[in-house]
DNA sequence: TTGGAAAGTCAACAAGGCTGACATAAACTG
DNA sequence: CAGTTTATGTCAGCCTTGTTGACTTTCCAA
């Protein structure tokens, strides 16, 4: 086989336009596999340290992160972007919801729908949570750099299923 | 206070030798948040999907894994790594040491030790779990280009917790 | 030879996923 | 108006995977 032909293997890496994509090797991308691994424990380590204190987990933090997020949204709405089973958030819901953490509303145009948001204690926690979990993402991003954040949100963005990609560009546009 | 006072707030971001550094707004940071946590399921579904059809779960894939990345490695070490309870990890060790997936030797030097290593059969699952999660890596790799993968790398060492940056550094070196 | 480390086991519990079945109210449709 | 669909809530039960605490066995090392 001459040594001009396309798309060979090299070392187990591939071959494109004559340059070696050194990026793509398994050894790169298990790398990056481990590495999501590891950061995604300290991603969630601050919040859930917080959140045992008051015996909360992280689907009562995921369930207040995206209320605040999308003030008013509906159980179906949040069902969606969560991806649980609303018996599975229900049950998170209804103790945020005794516990005065959440309002529920029944809808005005259409009554079967339930309208949530934080209540102030709600939004108390919230800025708590997130501060935490903002505070670790602001020391990475400025020890990484500018160009290091743009390829890690693009490179995160790609991993998302095509579904989760939309929820996750709608909420961008509400900036 | 003078304008010209350092670290000064500019409408959410910080000010840094005159510049401004829009990619440390909070904004930003809850991009990346939610990056993380859309991506993340991503990230796990495809295993995920594969384990569910042999009755696993993701703690039986963590495990795997990292007996694949470091063959003979001890209950202890392998504990450390993956951050749970001796108690956690043996009910994955036991059912998959049950299964033939996995080998546990009693150590040569320390015979308190158990040397832990994928059978065969281990080894099958193990190519055709990482494969499924490699695809979805190389893709989303392919389509952000190599600056962007070496972004995202910087970054997601530096959200990792000191001790895991370590555990990952050491995997990094023997590879 | 004895203390302590490594490993394993048993029991109990909790969070948070899941399925299935069922209830209710409201909206929609023919 | 009757029947169907939709949105939500709830009960019961199951699974995985995390936890703590107590205890045993093995066996290295001082």
């Amino acid at each position: 086989m001459a040594d001009s032909s396309l798309g060979g293997a090299l070392g187990g890496a591939t071959r494109s336009s004559g340059e070696t994509l050194l990026f793509l090797t398994d050894d790169q991308l298990r790398r990056g596999i481990e590495a999501m691994f590891f950061a995604y424990r300290g991603f969630t380590a601050d919040p859930d340290r917080i959140l045992a204190e008051k015996s909360y987990g992280r689907a009562h933090h995921r369930a207040i992160h995206f209320i605040h997020r999308t003030p008013g949204t509906t159980v179906n709405n949040l069902l969606d972007i969560l991806g649980v089973t609303k018996q599975s958030l229900n049950r998170v819901l209804r103790t945020l919801i005794e516990d005065g953490l959440v309002q529920s509303k029944i809808g005005v145009k259409d009554r079967r729908e339930r309208h949530l948001n934080l209540t102030e204690e709600g939004q108390e926690l919230e800025k708590v949570l997130s501060e935490a979990q903002r505070k670790r993402m602001r020391a990475a991003y400025r020890e990484a750099g500018p160009e290091a954040v743009a390829g890690f949100q693009q490179v995160l963005q790609q991993i998302m299923d095509p579904k989760m990609r939309t929820h996750f560009d709608q909420l961008k546009e509400d900036s």
